[in-house]
DNA sequence: ATTCATCAATCGAACGTTCATTCGGTTGCA
DNA sequence: TGCAACCGAATGAACGTTCGATTGATGAAT
């Protein structure tokens, strides 16, 4: 039963899909399993057959999703990348993730704020939203005396603070994803969090 | 019936309070009318009398406690305040407001992350999360040259978002809400802001 | 001063619908 | 033969909403 779910049949691919497609457009709410298996082309006894309850389904599918995002958003990075370009080339990342994929973005949007969330945080403890990742690459340039000398969890608000709502900006239409805006937010977060007390 | 809403009748205060409390504790979903009527000691029957559906009920709450926190965030501003002090204090006050009313938080992060949301996008229009009246004064600072001489929205999203990624950061216990912590990311987000090619 | 009509406010049992879940069955591979 | 994958009608609980009844305040008519 598991293994499968590693090696991702394709029911269950349909299955995500289809639940991050009516989650998207109905909200948690107005997605019953009954559409969910209408709309993947799955019997609702099938998806019983992998998730024991709707729950599952919804935990099982942001285990995926975020192991999507994680690996997304550290991808790329040349060995040639000083830590001012990483910054800017992973936060660039994980903005361009949440665009490319608006289904998981409202998905993730709506999980993390559903007391959902709450229930299952024991097993989230890890990278929420890939901030794990996140966190080590941001303590790296504390340590480094490149980024202000404070608490991490600071920078990590601010980075992936200003990140989301720069997608919802974009998402409800404020904004535009433009070369220019991108790098003008680059720019804005650079200076919030570099250390002035150093000359990097 | 509407003059009533204004003038805030003891029980649809208290369909509100019960409303905001149970949402926040067992979401969107776990919230069904009848609960609303059991915590707020009111009958079903006479909230519909109030309100015509659910969804009216709910974005009338939504209404409710956006006007709230429009009222709160620009409190208590001094004429002597100069453009840095005030940028302090609304973000400050917005931190302050949700940390104070966590029910609120909790119910404007589920309504703006569900499709609720969209789906009264028109109306809403106006000051989402007081962002109308931080959008002018941002784009004061911007006009002024205090603040760097982009798109204000871009400025919006970094002030907002760090301010929600903040309290989100306190509410899962990563961050404590201390002078120094608020001090410190009061200067990043300062440092992001500002016009570096002015000496303001 | 008393009667009566009106109507908003209040109530909660009852209704029909929709939901998550179950279960008995079929299929096809090992 | 056994077992995992698969199916969807059936089930019972829970939901949003309706509705007929009751109360009490207001004021016009007597």
């Amino acid at each position: 039963m598991n293994v499968r779910l590693m090696n991702f049949n394709e029911k269950i691919a349909a299955v995500f899909a289809a639940t991050l497609k009516l989650i998207h457009t109905n909200g948690f709410h107005g997605t019953p399993m009954s559409k969910i298996a209408q709309e993947s082309d799955v019997a609702i006894g099938t998806i019983y057959h992998y998730f024991p309850s709707k729950d599952d389904l919804i935990f099982a599918l942001f285990k995926h999703c975020r192991s999507l995002l994680n690996d997304y958003i550290f991808d790329g990075i040349k060995e040639d990348f000083d830590y001012k370009a990483s910054f800017f080339h992973v936060w660039r990342n994980f903005v361009k993730f949440y665009l490319e994929n608006e289904t998981v973005f409202s998905f993730f949007d709506q999980f993390f704020s559903s007391p959902y969330h709450e229930k299952n945080k024991a097993e989230i403890q890890e990278p929420i939203g890939g901030q794990n990742k996140v966190l080590d690459f941001l303590q790296e340039g504390i340590d480094q005396k490149i980024l202000k000398q404070v608490d991490v969890h600071l920078l990590v608000a601010s980075y992936i603070g200003v990140a989301l709502a720069t997608v919802h900006s974009i998402k409800f239409k404020d904004l535009k994803f433009t070369e220019k805006n991108m790098d003008e937010l680059m720019e804005i977060i650079w200076d919030g969090a570099v250390n002035r007390n150093n000359n990097n």
